[in-house]
DNA sequence: GTCTAAATTGAACATCGTTCATAGTAAAGG
DNA sequence: CCTTTACTATGAACGATGTTCAATTTAGAC
């Protein structure tokens, strides 16, 4: 192992990180112990507050590891250059479905996790997340030729919402979510849905 | 006031169900603590454990009531015999994202609150939610008349989801989530689109 | 080898939700 | 009216949690 103490600061912090991933996988966010943390870490309580701000922070650090893999995910998933736009936003929100499911805990842990009232996450968090809406700009920008890029920018984020919220709800197993069963199918309607009723808004049907 | 046990038990009941109600509005679901409640509510810490099982019991009573005014106000909003498909959506969506923004804690609370693991919530509860999906079926049943009953009841969990979804990224204040200045009108391009989609998917189309 | 600054430790602290022994009080019986 | 009984109210106490801190150990510089 690493003797020097950069090192040894980065290796306890990956410890940390890979302890929180595990815990979050096996009993959620909403389970997790900062001691059960550190003791899978095979370090004392307070060395956590060494390595990270607090808890919270420690979280923010996995949740973007989470978003980087996802964001991965998504755009391996985008089909070559003749696919139609409706392939592509089935195949993104295809991808969503398939990480969100293998990943469910710390999928959910990107979208329960919050901060104290008061508190705002740094920049470099928020910055994360831009992925999730720039992969759908270009699919929708083959849809909505008429849009300019901010409209476009605020459309994908709609459009982004919509999808996730179809996935969050069934994931979570709220009453109101769909079934797993149907919720690869579900998805796929509402994409379909989405991208002709976007088509057919756009200027040469008129509105 | 009432004297005998029954009555001064329902006012016990509905005094800290009033708290809770505003201790969520002033400080969120987050920030609801049981010593602020039965403080608000002029009792004793350990009244709360006699009047309902525990603190989350007494969230889901107030969750219950913000669901059935929620349900009222969706049904108030649904126009007469004379509108189209697409009317009864845009109206049940608009009512949605303003019940949400003006009863803000409170319908996050209904979303966020999470019983801790292993218990699940009783049966007159889940109950409630059904409200959210039953008003979409109607106009659901107009825009897809090929659909059965049970593939459109799934459909309109999913209608419902997708909604549910922007306004939900968007009232948390997620990273990813429209602004709250242009919600009304990207829900409103949302519902344009998947009613139209869905238009387009009936069988006098094709598929 | 000595010294300094950083890291490590786990006990202590503040704050939660929840429980419990105690005290009080309302309804029932004689 | 008094006694009894069952329910209710109380707040101190408990266990669990995130965080802090003084004491200790250790790594790196001179």
């Amino acid at each position: 192992m690493g003797n020097n103490r950069e090192e040894r600061r980065e290796d306890l912090r990956a410890r940390l990180m890979a302890a929180v991933e595990d815990q979050i996988m096996q009993h959620g966010i909403a389970g997790l112990k900062a001691r059960a943390v550190t003791a899978q870490a095979g370090c004392a309580l307070g060395a956590l507050y060494n390595a990270f701000d607090d808890l919270d922070m420690l979280v923010m650090h996995v949740n973007a590891r989470t978003l980087a893999r996802l964001g991965e995910a998504l755009k391996a998933a985008l089909p070559g250059q003749g696919a139609t736009a409706e392939e592509m936003m089935q195949a993104l929100a295809g991808a969503y479905v398939d990480f969100a499911c293998a990943n469910r805990p710390l999928w959910i842990a990107l979208f329960e996790h919050r901060l104290p009232a008061g508190r705002d996450a740094p920049d470099w968090y928020r910055d994360n997340h831009a992925v999730l809406i720039e992969v759908v700009v270009p699919p929708l920008r083959r849809l909505r030729p008429d849009l300019d890029d901010q409209a476009l920018a605020l459309r994908a984020r709609t459009t982004f919402a919509a999808v996730h919220g179809v996935v969050l709800l069934a994931l979570q197993g709220r009453f109101v979510g769909v079934p797993l069963s149907d919720l690869r199918a579900e998805v796929g309607a509402l994409v379909s849905a989405m991208t002709r009723g976007a088509h057919l808004a756009g200027p040469e049907h008129g509105v």
